[in-house]
This record gives structure tokens, sequence and C-alpha cells, in this order.
DNA sequence: GCAAAACCTGTCCAAAGGTACGATGTATTT
DNA sequence: AAATACATCGTACCTTTGGACAGGTTTTGC
């Protein structure tokens, strides 16, 4: 069987925990997990909310140099922090104060090989994932065919303006906005402003 | 008990999947989804070795739009396809040939609200989120606030949908995009259907 | 120089988008 | 039983958008 060790300083041990593993260890530090159980299967929960700032990145490469699967238990979470410490080796990234329930799937996930985090933060890291892989071979608009003016148009509406906007950063009308606007259509062949902005951010993010 | 879907044009049922969960249902179609079932968990695994290029995304969509956890089946796996089709919604992603020992961690992690797939591909994914968030902020919207229905027609807005296509993708009158757009706007705070496109794709171009 | 393209603007109009009242029904929670 | 959240749809009203038609000026290239 899987086993659990909550790793925290103050070694106050959460009701939280136990409720959801009561098999589970706790111990103060690293050092401290038995020898014994380190051939068998088991999975770390490290309580960042009890770990001094600078200890934790130093306690994390530790924990996930042992072998077993490492899940963070933050007291803030916060993007930048998930994906920093997923990055070292973290498998699991969740709020220290999370259900038993929540702590059960967590728990679960990770030691079968999966990564759990908030469902927020998983929809952001897949999104950014997309920015730095090439896309979808369909060949991007032809950018090359809008004039100066069409281009700065398109800009401003792939920022989210709508005419008016768009008209006052240019010093110009919304006419003529406008104006530019059908041009631009025509020549990326999309239908509105809707899929113009989408297909030239697709283009200017690759 | 959660029950396990393999979704195979061909009908061919692989040894390895009976193999993993003898209990496991296999279709064809979609639609030939027991209605009786759709009410208790499931996880959905589509086998894209058997379904045309053509049709891949849209069927991705379409299972996701279910609401079950999706798991991908490739024949041939790559970074780009992972990485894209973990961005529409799949939660797996994993050879089709795995051996069932593998497929069930797989099925076990997603079941669980995990994101699984090669040790690999894992670790490029999780390289990359460091790279593209170097300065952290930059917090993107939070689309958990939404429910599975607005995030359908979010889908389809960011697809650069209009409110008619949006209607009958999901079977409703355009009054009901509207009002579910209308809840959007103000939940994430966008102005209209350009701006939510805008920062429901790239959550942090700008 | 002259033609072509690019740039700018006007009015009018139909379609699409968005909001403000509203309403009903279902499911879940308290 | 009441309250709450969710999903659905209706009418009315206003705003935004995009195109049609009709012009102007400036810049560019042969």
């Amino acid at each position: 069987m899987v086993k659990q060790f909550f790793v925290t300083p103050g070694g106050n041990i959460r009701n939280r925990w136990q409720e959801a593993f009561p098999e589970a260890s706790v111990v103060t530090r690293l050092m401290q997990l038995p020898e014994a159980s380190k051939a068998s299967p088991g999975v770390l929960w490290l309580d960042f909310s009890a770990i001094a700032q600078l200890d934790r990145v130093s306690m994390l490469e530790e924990s996930v140099g042992l072998g077993w699967p490492v899940i963070v238990l933050a007291a803030t979470p916060s993007e930048s922090e998930a994906f920093q410490l997923l990055n070292i080796g973290a498998r699991g990234y969740c709020h220290v104060n999370a259900h038993p329930q929540q702590l059960c799937e967590v728990g679960t996930a990770v030691e079968h090989g999966g990564l759990w985090m908030p469902p927020n933060l998983m929809q952001r890291l897949l999104a950014l994932s997309l920015r730095v892989v090439p896309q979808d071979s369909a060949v991007g608009p032809d950018l090359s065919a809008l004039t100066s003016r069409e281009l700065m148009v398109a800009r401003e509406v792939a920022k989210g303006g709508n005419n008016r906007e768009v008209a006052s950063a240019l010093g110009i009308t919304e006419r003529t906005v406008k104006a530019h606007l059908s041009t631009i259509f025509e020549k990326l062949e999309v239908r509105d402003r809707v899929q113009l902005a989408l297909c030239t951010n697709n283009v200017s993010t690759r």
C-alpha cells in the first residue's frame, strides 16, 4: 500500500490530513523518515505554510531527491509559485486547507503518476503550452498583405478595442476605421473583428 | 464506481484495454453512450488511431463537453499534439498501445482530477511554464468562476463563432446565448466578445 | 505627368450584439 | 417548504458593427 508522509516542521497535524489519510505519518524533518519504508512506495506532502520562505525550495529539492512523488501544500497558492515548484519536481500543488475529500483526490492522482493542481492553474498551464509550441500547421494569415495603416488598425482591434477607441488611438474617425477594417477582413478572409483578433494573435505570438 | 468508456469508430477492442479495465464499455460513437450512465462519473478514452485526422479535434471538443474527463490514445504521440489536445480539454494523453498497467495508472490519475502524460512530455511542459512566466502577476481570467454551460459558450466564442453559431452548436436559442454571455462578461470583467475571445485564448499577451 | 494605390471622410441602412425588464422549470441545499 | 443556483426563453430597446454608395487628398511608381 502507498504510504502518505506529511512533513511539517511545527509538528502540527491538521485534522484534515488525518481525515483524508488515517494511516498517514507526520514528521518534522525529512531525516525522520523511517529508513525502512524508503524501499516501498510513498507520497510526500510538504506543508509550506509551516516552512520558512527561505527553506522551501531547498527542502523541495531534497524531497524530490528521495524518489517519491511530492505534493506541496501552500498557504496562499499562486501561479508563479506553482509553476516554479512543479518545475523543480513537485507533482501536486494545492491549498493547505483543502477538504479531505480533495486531498484524497490529489494524493490518488499523484501517486499514479499524474499531475495535480487547482483547475484554474491547470487551465493556465495548458494555455501557456500552446504559445510556445508551434500551432497547428494551418497557415496563418498573411499579414504582409496589409498596409501600414491597416496593420495599426488590426493591432488595436487585436488588443480588444472597439471602433471608437481605435479611431481615437490613431487620430482618425470611426468611419475610416470601418473602411480599413472592411479591407482587412477581405484581405485576411475573416468575417468580423473577433476572428481578426484571434488570427492576428496566434500569429504574433508564434 | 467509475466507469471507463472507450470510443473507437472501428469498434476494434484492444486486448490491452480489456486487460486494464475488464468492466470497460466500447462504443463506436459518442451518441452510443448509454444515457443512463451519463449521471454517474466516468472516464472517456478516445482512440485517435481510429479517428480520422479531420474529426479529431471536433470529437475531442464534443467529448469534453459531456463533462467527463477525457483521455486521448495516440498512435504516434507528439509534443505539439499533446499540448494542443490537453489545451482543448483532454486530461490524459498516452500511447494507444501502452501496457495495461500503465493504462490503469493513467485512468486512476485522471479520474481523480489529475493530468497525465508521458514523463518526458510532463517534464517538458513544466519546463516551458517557467520559460514563459518569468515574471509573476499577469493573473489570467478566473475561468473557474464560470458554470459548465457558460464555459461552453465561452469556448465557442473563443473559436470565433457568432451568436447564431454558438446557439446552433449548443442546441439552444440565440437569446440564451446572449444571457450566458452577459453573465460571462460580468464575471470575467470584459466588455464584449472580442475581449472574451482574447482573454480566454492567450492569457498574457500584452 | 499620370495612373494606381493608399488614406481619409460622409450618409444611410441592415444586421448583429448587448442590456433591461421579465418569465419558467429543474436541481440542490438549507 | 423555502431558498438558491442554474439553464432556458421572450419582448423591447439601444448600441455597435459592417457594408453600400459616394466622394475627397496624398503618396507612390512607371
